[in-house]
DNA sequence: AAACAAACCTGTGCGC
DNA sequence: TGCGCACAGGTTTGTT
């Protein structure tokens, strides 16, 4: 579900809400949660400890620790984080809940792909690889055209397959993976090493330009209400949407064509094969 | 190297 | 009303 700007959506929201306050209480609901170590280790990781900074790299979400520590929360496809009075009723899969006197943090996730760590930053190698193996984020890290260059070079691959691949490009998913290749003019199919320089350039604007926009509306919140900030709000970013989930219904760019559906990497794909070359 | 499928889970919406 | 199926914002693993 979340992708770029829902997490950074739900990192500011964090840093908000938290920040130096002191976690006294921490409970566990479900293991599978904090598989890669175990309950007993996230509780210990985070009991009477402070969150000092937040940071986000693609759809990672860090907090790092007054102990030296950092935890690294990941919500997959349902996970959610949600600011909570102590004490009011938890909603259902409630998995880690992460007290701070009157306040508690609550990671919330049906599917229960999402995952919640506490690791140690200069073991990061060993303990969280996937984040040393991510591509350039483009909010956190210098990104223009010819850092995208860089990024999609030496593949064949198809395009979206290509943006999708966090080690190339980090926080991308499938909702802005297809609002970004629309406003670029590209296809879904194009060979990533095929794209000529002028491509790369509407590319990497349309990148950039959708990103900021999501994230300075609080993130996409579609038809199943899945994905709020922290305090419960819904983003405001899939009202401007303009091709993602619109399956046979007209394009609002050309007018003259109806939006398609493929399938890619296994994911629904949506394109106007009249904009998108 | 690349393209797919399956796996991990639960919930919802739809056609019948 | 109930049932079965398709499908869902992500990522990893294994198979052609």
């Amino acid at each position: 579900m979340p992708e770029l700007p829902e997490v950074e959506t739900v990192r500011r929201g964090l840093d908000a809400a938290v920040l130096g306050r002191r976690i006294d209480r921490v409970e566990v609901g479900r293991e599978r949660t904090v598989r890669r170590t175990s309950r007993e280790a996230l509780i210990a990781g985070l009991q009477n400890t402070a969150i000092v900074r937040t940071w986000r790299r693609g759809k990672y979400l860090i907090a790092d620790l007054d102990s030296g520590d950092s935890v690294m929360i990941h919500l997959r496809m349902s996970g959610r984080l949600l600011l909570a009075q102590r004490g009011s009723p938890r909603p259902p899969h409630s998995h880690v809940v992460m007290g701070m006197q009157d306040i508690e943090v609550r990671f919330v996730d049906p599917r229960t792909f999402g995952e919640v760590v506490v690791f140690d930053p200069e073991r990061t190698a060993d303990q969280v690889p996937e984040l040393q193996r991510l591509g350039v984020d483009p909010i956190a890290d210098p990104f223009d055209q010819r850092v995208l260059a860089a990024a999609l070079a030496g593949t064949t691959r198809g395009i979206k397959s290509v943006l999708l691949d966090q080690t190339r490009v980090a926080g991308l998913g499938n909702i802005y993976t297809d609002e970004v290749l629309h406003r670029a003019r590209l296809r879904y199919d194009r060979p990533a090493d095929a794209l000529r320089r002028s491509d790369i350039g509407r590319l990497a604007e349309a990148i950039t330009e959708v990103l900021t926009a999501a994230i300075d509306a609080g993130g996409s919140t579609l038809a199943d209400t899945q994905y709020v900030d922290m305090e419960g709000r819904t983003g405001s970013f899939q009202e401007s949407h303009l091709v993602y989930a619109r399956r046979d219904e007209p394009c609002l760019t050309c007018g003259r064509s109806t939006i398609r559906r493929a399938v890619v990497s296994g994911r629904s794909t949506f394109f106007c094969p009249r904009c998108q070359k």
